[in-house]
DNA sequence: TGTTTTTTTAAACACTGTTTTATAACGTCC
DNA sequence: GGACGTTATAAAACAGTGTTTAAAAAAACA
């Protein structure tokens, strides 16, 4: 009950971090708490809630951790595959195209190397939390920035509001095809490798996306927008 | 402490189930509890354990129901398609390629209208429970079922490795869109509608899809196929 | 030295899902 | 009808959760 001076503040909020991280690297999500993560780092539950506010925002603290992370492996790998120089087609066009696969693959990798973290990152939500904060609604946004920049860098001529839509189709899929090659959640899928379903969806959505300057609903049938269940 | 006799073993089941699904169209999940739903149906927790097991295993119960009922919608919804009269080309191809936009649609509208236990279904991981039981694992392979019938009927010759593959990016394509759209999640997006993202990407992928009878992989950029981080 | 400030935690609190135990009602047999 | 076994129900206890409160000890400052 009395003050120790083990660590200073920030010394102590990197060894929680690192607690968590250690545990998740082995036990899921829904088996921690903050009592085990307490005891793991030798100081009472409150000790951690005086630090970083309450059990969600450590969570949350985590995942800004993991996102950063995400986003730096993800940056690098696009500058590595940028800066290489393609001699049969040097063009910046295919440059871009294959930064884009390159970083899908990181995505895959991070999501197996860590499923716990990442599943965390993604679909937690934090208890009687409505909205998450500005600081980690950036995180995110920057991670579909990096699609952003690589499919403007295409040569493709479209407007601001389609290129937005596009980087989210993008995410979205490599998104949904990590879920299922990470397993973890509830659908899984064995027999598939995820590397074979990223570049079946990456070769889809480039090719239709780099060939034609016009939007994608003028081409799609006229059917009515909305279905009412 | 004594027995009742309001309501049968079934009658009792389904009363239980009726409550989650209503306090479900109103809160999210992680303010739901096993205490809760026995007030509101003013039996005692021990009873529903009773009944179901344990509260995993109510939430299996009622993550099946949505299963089922996200199936029956989708399989309805395709067979509309598939039995109205194409004037302007009457090929079952294109029929096909409909049906699966319709399909997309409907999983868009259905985790738009229930958001809550859509999300449950798709991301809930029962507390102890590594795996999921063989019947919940089996409404999620009909699920994939309906994208692959349809990707079957678009006339391409694919052999049985290759569509598996591609059924399962469509819906992967489709259930990282619907997260995006449906919201609820860490991610979430308001600029792009839904129908524009699914639009988008069913044109990339069925317009890849049905041009080709070569492997993706066959066609894509020799480059590493796996990522060390 | 005495006072204030900061750090830490034990204990209490209000929850959670689950197990145990007791009890009241039902169905069945004589 | 009365006794018996079975079944349904819940109260209470249990082990766990995140959080708040209050107290105490160490450090910093006067």
């Amino acid at each position: 009950m009395a003050r120790r001076n083990d660590h200073s503040k920030d010394e102590l909020r990197q060894l929680t971090l690192k607690a968590v991280r250690d545990f998740l690297a082995i036990y899921p999500p829904q088996d921690m708490s903050l009592r085990k993560i307490a005891k793991l780092i030798g100081y009472s539950p409150a000790t951690i809630i005086n630090n970083f506010g309450s059990y969600g925002d450590l969570l949350l603290a985590v995942n800004a951790e993991t996102l950063d992370e995400l986003h730096a492996l993800s940056a690098s790998a696009i500058r590595d595959e940028s800066h290489a120089l393609d001699k049969s087609q040097a063009l910046g066009q295919n440059q871009a195209q294959m930064a884009l696969r390159k970083l899908a693959r990181v995505y895959l990798a991070y999501a197996r190397k860590y499923p716990y973290r990442w599943h965390l990152a993604f679909e937690h939500r934090i208890a009687g939390q409505t909205t998450l904060p500005a600081w980690q609604k950036n995180r995110i946004d920057r991670l579909f920035a990096l699609f952003t920049e690589q499919l403007s860098r295409t040569g493709t001529r479209k407007s601001l509001q389609e290129l937005h839509i596009a980087s989210r189709v993008a995410w979205a899929g490599v998104h949904g095809i990590c879920l299922l090659a990470a397993g973890g959640g509830v659908v899984q899928e064995n027999n598939a490798t995820g590397e074979q379903m990223l570049d079946m969806f990456l070769t889809g959505f480039l090719q239709t996306y780099t060939q034609t300057t016009q939007t994608a609903q003028s081409k799609m049938a006229p059917i009515r927008t909305t279905i009412q269940l």
